[in-house]
Order: structure tokens, then C-alpha cells, then sequence
RNA sequence: GGCGGGUUGCCCGAGUGGCCAAAGGGAGCAGACUGUAAAUCUGUCGGCUGAUGCCUACGCAGGUUCGAACCCUGCACCCGCCA
């Protein structure tokens, strides 16, 4: 069995674990169970999951057991954040989410078989339901200190900010509650999630060890991660359209593999160590050819071919590859067969018109400008193009000899938006 | 409960009757340079409109005025100090 905890420390994923030593001796011993929560607080995961989702993987791969667990009873709740109270979704949207997370998950673990490292599917309503007022008061509100759920950071910083909830403040009951039931039904005795998420681990900890005394299955251990940050400064994860889901109807594969390949040089190698699955030696590699040449992107390159094969599957990566190379490429557009345009247009945002518009509205209809306000200015700082030529005309028209096959128009804003009007 | 201060555009923040779509900064967007990168510099940054017009906007509702982000009244929320 491959030293996994060596294997994430090199990767610089670890934040924080409980005892370290006694934690890499009960990964060594065997496989042991071990869990990751995510609510449904949107209707996909975004690639900020990732790190946590790909750090089950490597366990299992490791020979653990993972168990993906969907927070279908917490995600009613809302996790508090530092700065706001979170608004309530109804229990239908949830009833949602929980479901299209919960296939989602199900992409990247093996739940088939029944091995020791075979993954299983759960659901924390299926223990809270039933749960009543009286058992969660007698069980386990009898082990929560109010002065110590008082003193964490995130309930000061609501206190001395806009106040909370009593339902947020409730929150780290109900989650270490689900530490508690994974580990009589399933004996987890490890949880991992963001470093954000210490706190409510630790406390399920402390639970666990309360209400069993650590038996049968032996202490149980946290492991947090670092939340991804780029050199920059800005937010892991976000781009102009928002967040980068993995759901294809909310990020198209296109964009999806756009964003990875659009990572900043001095981001690439952490990305790499963090999500791929390559061995150290390729990784290594592709750093030093990152480092030698950075302008050839290499180390982009393969990321987001990886990352895109992974999550959509290898057809839709080559189709993201092919696209990019279409509308990238300084060949000429006129030249592309119709089959390859087609398969690249269909990544980008269209809009359909029955007669040529001008570009200013085309900008608009497409949406890669949010006004024609917006659209006129972009056209005067020149930054508009018609099948990668730049307008100058504010007013300029679409001509019949602007369509590519007698069908589409390609349009730019800037270097990297792209879109696409379709005739008729 | 009392007294005082505050609520401005995506965020921070100036503005105390007309010259205010509102200084300045940040974020965003575009251009130059490049590599579909970063940094830097420049421009831009409510909507409609082929040009100084219209609409929307300065917590909410009403009022005064030829004219209000700016004055008055009420309400809501936030922050201090005192009980």
C-alpha cells in the first residue's frame, strides 16, 4: 500500500489532521473507512469540490473505503458563513440538488462490488428525518458545550458582525452527527474536507469519542485541505461567467477545459500536484518544461486535458481540444471544413437570428457584451471581432460573405470570448 | 429605554439645494506588450439613444421647492455612548 500520506503531503493538499503519526499508522494497518460531506447548496459541484472529491479517489485508489456523503438533511440548514446568514432554499430544491450531487459524486468513486475499498453512497437525511426534538435535545445537544460553540471563529465573527441564526448555529450538531452515524454504521473513523471545515470536523470528533469512547473502531481522525488560491489574489474557481461547475448544462466542457488551460503560469504546478493523477515524475516533468518554456503551456496543456477526460469523459475532451484549436488557431476560419466548425460553435454561446443583424446587436444577442452600451464601446476600443478579424465600424453590418457555410458567424470580444450567431 | 452618528453606484468611499449619473480608490472590461498567461501602462466603467436628449439610481414612503443624494416628516436597519 502506497504511503497516501506522503503522497497528499507532497502534493500540498494537507492543511491540518489530528495526530498525524497515529493517523498515517491507521492508514498503513489497512484499509480504513472514510468520508467527505457536501451539501447541495447549488445544483452541480464546482471545481473547488474537486479537491476534496479527487482526495477520496486517492484513497480508494490507496485501497481505503470511501463513503461520498450528501448532505440532503444539512443543506436544509445552511452551514454558517463568517460574514452572512445564508438564505433558506426550499426542501424541493434541495430534494434536487441532493440528487443531481449525488450523481454527480458517483462519477469519480467505485461503488461497484464489494470489496474493502468498494465507495458507498449516503445520504445524512436518511439519519436525520427521524430524528426528534427530544433526541436531539437529550443525545446530543447534552454534548455540546454552548462556550466552546461560541468560541469559533465563525460564530465570533457573526456575533460581533450581523448576528446568527439559531438553525446556523445549530449546524455543527447536525454535522458531527453524521460523523457519528457513519462511524456505527460503517466504522469511518476518518473525515476530510476544506480547512474551513476544521472546526465542525473536530467537533464530530469530540462526539464520536463521547457517545462511543473511540469503540470499536478506534479513534477517529480529521484531515482538512487547503483551499486552492491563485497568485493573483482573486478566487480560485470563478471566472467572468462565475463559478466553474461540472455539470456540462452549466459549463460547457469547452469552458470547462478553457478554464484550466487558461491557468496562470505561477498557479499550473500546484494545480497539477493537487488534482492530477499523473505520477510525481510526470508532474516534475511537466513543471520543468512549464518553467523552461511557459509559453508553451504544456503543463495547461495536460491539466486540462486531464481534468476535462475526467470529468466529461474523453470524447468531450477531444471535442474541447478540437473546438479550441478551430477558434484559436491563426488559420484562416473559411478553411475549416463544416463539420469541425459545427463541433466548435456548438461550444461556444449562440444565438439564433432570421436575418443578419448589426455586430453591436449580434455582441448583445450572443451575450458576450451585457449592453449595447457596452457592445459600442468594446467596438471602439477595438475589441470586436467578426470571424477573427477586428471591427472598426461601430455601425458595421453582417454581410452574407461574413457566414461561414452560408450559417454561422464567429464573434469575439477580446482575446478569448467567443460566440456565435447562426442564421435562420 | 435615552442621547448621538450612519445608510451613496459591483465593493470601499467623497459629496450638504442647481455646474451630480455623482470625486477618489478597488474590482470588472478593452487596448498596447505577449503566450487564449502574469506584471505594467493607457482607456473605459447604469440603461436606451448615431452625439450633450430620455429613463433608472444616492435605505423606504411621503413632503417643501422652479429644481433634492443634499432641506422637512414618518418608517426600517446598522454603529457608538449612557441606562
Amino acid at each position: 500500500m502506497t504511503d497516501i500520506v506522503e503522497d497528499l503531503k507532497w502534493r500540498g493538499i494537507i492543511a491540518q489532521t489530528t495526530d498525524e503519526d497515529a493517523l498515517r499508522k491507521s492508514l498503513a494497518d489497512g484499509p480504513i473507512t472514510v468520508y467527505a460531506g457536501f451539501d447541495p447548496t447549488a445544483a452541480s459541484l464546482h471545481v473547488g469540490h474537486l479537491v476534496i472529491v479527487l482526495t477520496l479517489r486517492r484513497l480508494q485508489r490507496a485501497g481505503h473505503r470511501p463513503i461520498a456523503l450528501v448532505g440532503g438533511a444539512t443543506g436544509l440548514i445552511g452551514d454558517p458563513k463568517p460574514s452572512a446568514e445564508r438564505q433558506l432554499n426550499d426542501t424541493d430544491t434541495v430534494r434536487d440538488w441532493t440528487g443531481r450531487i449525488r450523481g454527480q459524486l458517483s462519477a469519480f468513486l467505485d461503488f461497484e462490488g464489494d470489496r474493502p475499498d468498494t465507495a458507498i453512497m449516503a445520504n445524512n437525511l436518511d439519519w436525520t428525518a427521524d430524528l426528534t426534538a427530544i433526541d436531539l435535545l437529550r443525545d446530543l445537544g447534552k454534548h455540546f458545550s454552548i462556550n466552546q460553540m461560541l468560541a469559533r471563529d465563525t460564530v465570533k465573527s457573526r456575533l460581533g458582525g450581523e448576528g446568527i441564526s439559531y438553525t446556523e448555529f445549530s449546524y455543527v450538531i447536525l454535522q458531527s452527527f453524521d460523523y457519528l452515524e457513519l462511524y456505527r454504521r460503517h466504522g469511518c473513523t476518518l473525515q476530510i474536507g476544506g480547512s474551513d471545515q476544521w472546526g465542525n470536523i473536530t467537533a464530530g470528533l469530540d462526539l464520536v469519542r463521547r457517545v462511543t469512547g473511540n469503540t470499536p473502531h478506534g479513534q477517529a481522525h480529521a484531515l482538512t485541505m487547503n483551499l486552492l488560491t491563485k497568485a493573483d489574489g482573486t478566487k480560485f474557481g470563478k471566472t467572468e461567467g462565475g463559478a466553474v461547475w461540472l455539470d456540462p448544462e452549466l459549463t460547457t466542457p469547452y469552458a470547462f477545459y478553457q478554464f484550466w488551460l487558461n491557468s496562470d503560469d505561477r498557479d499550473v504546478a500546484r494545480y497539477l500536484r493537487t488534482f492530477s493523477f499523473r505520477s510525481h515524475d510526470e508532474i516534475e516533468a511537466l513543471e520543468r518544461e512549464s518553467a523552461e518554456r511557459p509559453a508553451g503551456r504544456a503543463a495547461q496543456r495536460a491539466l486540462a486535458e486531464e481534468l476535462t477526460t475526467l470529468v466529461h469523459g474523453a470524447d468531450q475532451c477531444a471535442a474541447a481540444v478540437e473546438a479550441s484549436r478551430a477558434l484559436f488557431g491563426q488559420g484562416d476560419l473559411a478553411t475549416l471544413d463544416r463539420a469541425t466548425l459545427n463541433a466548435a460553435v456548438a461550444e461556444l454561446p449562440s444565438a439564433s437570428v432570421t436575418e443578419l443583424p448589426t455586430v453591436v446587436d449580434a455582441l448583445v444577442a450572443t451575450g458576450l457584451v451585457a449592453s449595447k452600451g457596452a457592445a459600442r464601446r468594446t467596438v471602439k476600443e477595438g475589441g470586436a471581432y467578426v470571424n477573427n478579424v477586428k471591427v472598426t465600424e461601430e455601425d458595421a453590418l453582417l454581410g452574407a460573405d461574413d457566414l461561414l457555410h452560408g450559417q454561422w458567424v464567429l464573434l469575439r470580444r477580446g482575446k478569448r470570448n467567443l460566440g456565435a450567431v447562426k442564421l435562420g
